[in-house]
DNA sequence: GATGACCTGTGA
DNA sequence: TCACAGGTCATC
């Protein structure tokens, strides 16, 4: 599943291999995928005959730079991936099939050099807009402050997993990046985010960065500690783990340690 | 703040 | 055959 991760690895392959080379033309089989207003043709009048300059990355919204000063923002949703002359960009999806079905393409690019670039999504819960909005998300996961951190969890009675996961408050952190740091600071993913204290919000900024800086290392968001099964014990303390339901996403934790 | 809808491949 | 996965948005 495409969480900050999956975003950033795929962020650096467009970043290594699709800066810098003239487009030629805009492929949008897929108009469900052009999102908050954007058309086939601004996708066109936008991108012909230009390259793009820069790719960056805010949370899960990468927003690649068109040398005339536009931007376009990709999303991968919960299945999209990134494809460049050919290649599956990023890590193995768990949840995704790779197979390169022509089919899978939701917006694509060829460069005048013949190579391409697709956005390859079965599930088509990513998209593409023109000029996205930054100001709708929160500071990016991956250089989260501590003062950012208590300020994301100030005077918020919802429970502390679904705030992290709330993107206008952190960027970034999904479904199985909220329940490993959870898991590893030994908080109880249901809390009231205002009821967690200082100490533990240490704690929990210690654990998003250890789950970040680990999990990109093995290679994905799927290489956690914490099992996604009842079949198997807590890692740490060998307790039967639960599956319960907060901010409605499924989640597992150990009621042993995590309080 | 919580819930359901969107979408479709996967596996029980 | 069908529940489930989950990022995001609309709606309650």
């Amino acid at each position: 599943v495409p969480e900050i991760l999956e975003v950033e690895a795929a962020r650096q392959v467009l970043e290594a291999r699709a800066l810098h080379r003239p487009i030629d033309s805009v492929f949008t089989p897929d108009t469900w995928f052009l999102k908050r207003g954007t058309t086939a043709e601004a996708l066109r009048d936008a991108l012909d005959g230009r390259q793009f300059v820069a790719a960056r990355r805010r949370g899960k919204l990468m927003l690649v730079d068109v040398d005339d000063g536009g931007v376009l923002g990709l999303h991968l949703g919960m299945s999209g991936r990134v494809v460049v002359d050919g290649d599956a960009a990023g890590d193995p999806l768990v949840y995704a099939s790779n197979r390169p079905e022509a089919a899978w393409h939701r917006f694509g690019l060829a460069f005048v050099d013949s190579g391409q670039f697709f956005l390859r999504d079965p599930r088509r819960l990513g998209g593409v807009e023109l000029e996205p909005d930054e100001s709708r998300l929160g500071p990016d996961a991956l250089s989260l402050t501590r003062a950012q951190l208590d300020r994301a969890l100030a005077a918020r009675r919802a429970p502390v997993k679904a705030v992290l996961m709330d993107q206008a408050r952190i960027a970034g952190l999904g479904n199985l990046l909220a329940d490993e740091a959870l898991w590893r600071a030994g908080i109880d993913p249901a809390r009231p985010a205002v009821a967690v204290d200082a100490n533990e919000r240490a704690a929990l900024h210690r654990a998003i960065r250890s789950t970040l800086r680990t999990l990109g290392r093995r290679g994905g968001s799927h290489t956690g500690d914490l099992p996604r099964s009842l079949d198997e014990p807590c890692p740490r303390d060998g307790a039967a783990l639960r599956r319960t339901k907060v901010g409605g996403r499924t989640t597992y934790w150990c009621p042993a340690h995590q309080r």
